[in-house]
This record gives structure tokens, C-alpha cells and sequence, in this order.
DNA sequence: TTTTTGCTTAACAATTTGATAATCTTTAAA
DNA sequence: TTTAAAGATTATCAAATTGTTAAGCAAAAA
């Protein structure tokens, strides 16, 4: 199975600082985003919909902790991981800064070591393993040998649809974000036309003959079964 | 329904550290068991199964790398907490503390405050049933399901009519300036009329027949819920 | 090579949403 | 009590979003 990289925005002012912790997490395997100010750094954040968000607190424009907060309000980055770097090793901003809903604080200057070692500490907790097969109902989804039965009688998916259906099942009642379903299935860099996901929808709606995939317009789609 | 005290279990050999930070966690409403070394911390562990554990590097006996080293070998410890705590404020026992598989690392001497909020963090993140939900009063936000429910109904709201929403209930009680309010739901660059606000509160609340936004006359809105 | 299958796009229909204008109400100040 | 400002309400219309179908490619299979 492929593996996929996981994605780290940063988001500072100062491109040698930009540069150096790009430098240093690409090195360690990780997909790395910049943003040079807190609006870019929200527009690249819904964009590619990253894992971890280390963001400068002191920026031109919006500041790293007003980027937090607006992003804290959507759903979408709830459970995004947020370092904070700052020049201050105030106590109090510190303190307002975790409480902010960022998971870690680092004062500048940064050791590229152990802002390394308290990344990886921070995703070594955060991965999950998941089952291969999931039971919703009398739908039945194995994600291993890619194989999909409803009430007894196989469905055939073409591939996309597979991994579309199963993204979506993986969470049933979570809306996934058009965003978050191209990053996770067509990744960052394939684009792909606006109807493309519609499509495919619509394709697994049939094939399914069942009620469970829910459109939330303006949002995203979900997957729920109505019994 | 009553709520289980997360515990944590603090291993320091100076009784006046540990005594300032039980008094702090326990205020805070952590359930705190103590240990003085290295040894009486891993007997401890076993007995309680603390959330969380803040180990003191230095210790007689067993140190706190060594405490973690054993501790996190056993599968009842794998996702257990652990914080570590040092006089060293020295970048490579840090990186090594971390690589042990701590989740933190503090240098003494320690604010309580800063340690609390760091406690805080790590429990709001990785605590099991992260929800997103809301709830207030008989009414529920949902932002993962972008759905809500009042009284065992669900309610459909558009897209910024949820987003309106979903950020004045964020705080329940604070009032959102209409400069706030289009910042966080329609960005810095669109602009949009000054009644649109307006209209999307009316709304919600036609929508949602409860009285439970209210007009601060020339400042803004703030949700309440009038029990 | 030909056929099949899967993926994407184009084109258009259907639907929903959101912004605005216009008008009414309320509120607070004069 | 009058008046002006802020907000509430309503209807309307344009824009955005999604559904649906058909068609074109490219890769894999026959």
C-alpha cells in the first residue's frame, strides 16, 4: 500500500526561518507548505489540508494566533495539529497560546532538533491504526481486498469509487470537505476538474442502489446509513 | 452523568515540587497520586493506570528516562501520558527525553501555571472521544456532522448560516462585534453589505424558534441560551 | 489490433444559497 | 414627544453549487 507523506504547513515572515525547518522536515519525510503571512498561511491550510500547522505568532497581517483561532471554528481543522513559534518566552503568552488550542509552543530561537523531535513526539501519538474492514449496517466494506458486499451480494467499485465510498465510511457522519476528499484521493498535486467528485458520487449512489451518501451543499458529502 | 477525574500521576523526590503541582492539578480537577522515586513511580503506575504521568528526570533509584523506558514497554503504558520534568535546560537530554517517547518536556524551575495549561493541552487533544459537538442547553452543534439538533430534531441551516452560528455559540455569552463576525465567516477580502449579517441572523432564528441570539444594539451579537 | 474498463470533462438542468434593496420596527437620544 | 439611527423583515434575483448525461481518452485486457 502507498504511503502517504504527512503534510506540515509553515507559516512564518522570516524566509531563513522558512527555510530552515522546510529544509530540515522534508529531509525527515515529511511534505512541507510555507505561507509568508497568516492570510496565506489559512488559504494554503484549506487548500491542502495539512496535518500539523506551525505557525509564527508575530506576522504581518494576521497574526499566528488569530490564523489559530480562525481556523479552530472549522470542523475541517479541529483535530489539525498547531505549533506555535514565537520570539517571546513570555510566560503569559505561552500560557494563551496553548490555551488558544495549539498543541505546542517553542520560543525562538529554534533548534531544528528539537523542533524535529517534538514534531515527530507530536505525530508518533497522533497516528491511528484503523480496521480493514468495516461493518455499517448490512453493508459490508474491505478495504483490503477492496471488495464491497450489501446483504450477502458482492458490488463491484472501479477503484476511485472504492476508495471514495471507503474514505467516506471510514467516518460515517463526518462531512468531508471537497478539499479534503481530493487531498486524500487525488493527493495535492493531481487537479482535477470540479465535477469529477459529483461524478463519482453519483456513480457509487448507483452502483450502491442505497440511500447512505448525504450531499451537504456548500460543505461536502457524508456517509450515513438511515436504518 | 458523572464525569471520571482524569488522574495523573506526578514522580518527583523534592516534596515541595510535589507538592505545588498536585495542588495545582488537583485544583484544577485532576485526580493526583504521588511517588517519590523512580521505583515507587512504576508500582504506582501499575495500580492506578494514570492518563497522564510527569516524571522528574532526576531521581534516586530509577531515573525518569528509565521510569518511561520501562513503562512504555508495556502495552498498558503505550498510550499512557508522559511529561517529562528537568533542571537541564540542555537541548540533547531534551531530544533524547522526547525520542524516549515522552510527550513533553519541562525545564525547572516550573510555573504552575504553564504546566497546567500544558496539561490541559495535551488532555483536550488526546483525550479518547474528542467531539466536536456542542451542547447548550437542548440544543446541539455539531460542526463535524454540520448538523444541529434541538430537542431530538434536526435542524438544516445553509453553509454561513451554520458558520454564523456555530461561532457565536463557540462562546456563549461573548458579544461578536459585525466587524468580528465578517472577519471570521467572510474574510478579510470579500465585502459584503452591512445588512447581510442581518439577514442571516433572522435566519437562524426563524429557523431555529428559539430565542437564543440576541442584539447587543450598536455592538454586535451574542448567543445565550434562556433557560 | 480491438475491446473493455475506468476516469475525467463538457454541457446543461435543477436546485440552493446568499446579497441587496426596500420597507417596517424598535431603540435611544434630543 | 419627536427624531434619527440601528436593526428586523421581506421579497427578489444573481451567483454558486450540485445532479445528470453523454462523450472522449488512456490504459489494461482480450
Amino acid at each position: 500500500m502507498e504511503i502517504k507523506k504527512l503534510k506540515v504547513l509553515i507559516a512564518d515572515d522570516e524566509p531563513d526561518i522558512l527555510e530552515i525547518i522546510s529544509y530540515n522536515l522534508s529531509a525527515e519525510g515529511y511534505l512541507v507548505i510555507t505561507a509568508k503571512n497568516g492570510d496565506e498561511a489559512i488559504d494554503r491550510a484549506k487548500k491542502h489540508q495539512p496535518d500539523l500547522i506551525i505557525l509564527d505568532v508575530m506576522m504581518p497581517g494576521k497574526n499566528g494566533m488569530e490564523v489559530c483561532n480562525i481556523l479552530r471554528l472549522q470542523p475541517a481543522f479541529k483535530n489539525t495539529l498547531i505549533i506555535f513559534l514565537t520570539a517571546l518566552s513570555d510566560e503569559s503568552s505561552e500560557i494563551k497560546g496553548l490555551e488558544t488550542g495549539a498543541d505546542d509552543y517553542l520560543t525562538k530561537p529554534i533548534s531544528p532538533k528539537v523542533l524535529l523531535s517534538k514534531v515527530n513526539a507530536l505525530f508518533r501519538r497522533f497516528s491511528k491504526e484503523e480496521s480493514s474492514v468495516l461493518q455499517l449496517g448490512d453493508l459490508q466494506i474491505d478495504r483490503e481486498k477492496y471488495i464491497i458486499v450489501h446483504k450477502g451480494e458482492e458490488i463491484t467499485l472501479a477503484r476511485k469509487e472504492f476508495e471514495l465510498l471507503s474514505l467516506l465510511a471510514g467516518k460515517p457522519g463526518k462531512v468531508f470537505l471537497r478539499n479534503e476528499i481530493l487531498n486524500s484521493i487525488w493527493g495535492t498535486e493531481v487537479i482535477v476538474g470540479d465535477r469529477t467528485i459529483d461524478v463519482h458520487i453519483r456513480k457509487i449512489r448507483q452502483k450502491l442502489n442505497l440511500d447512505c451518501i448525504t450531499t451537504v451543499k456548500g460543505v461536502g458529502y457524508k456517509f450515513e446509513m438511515n436504518d
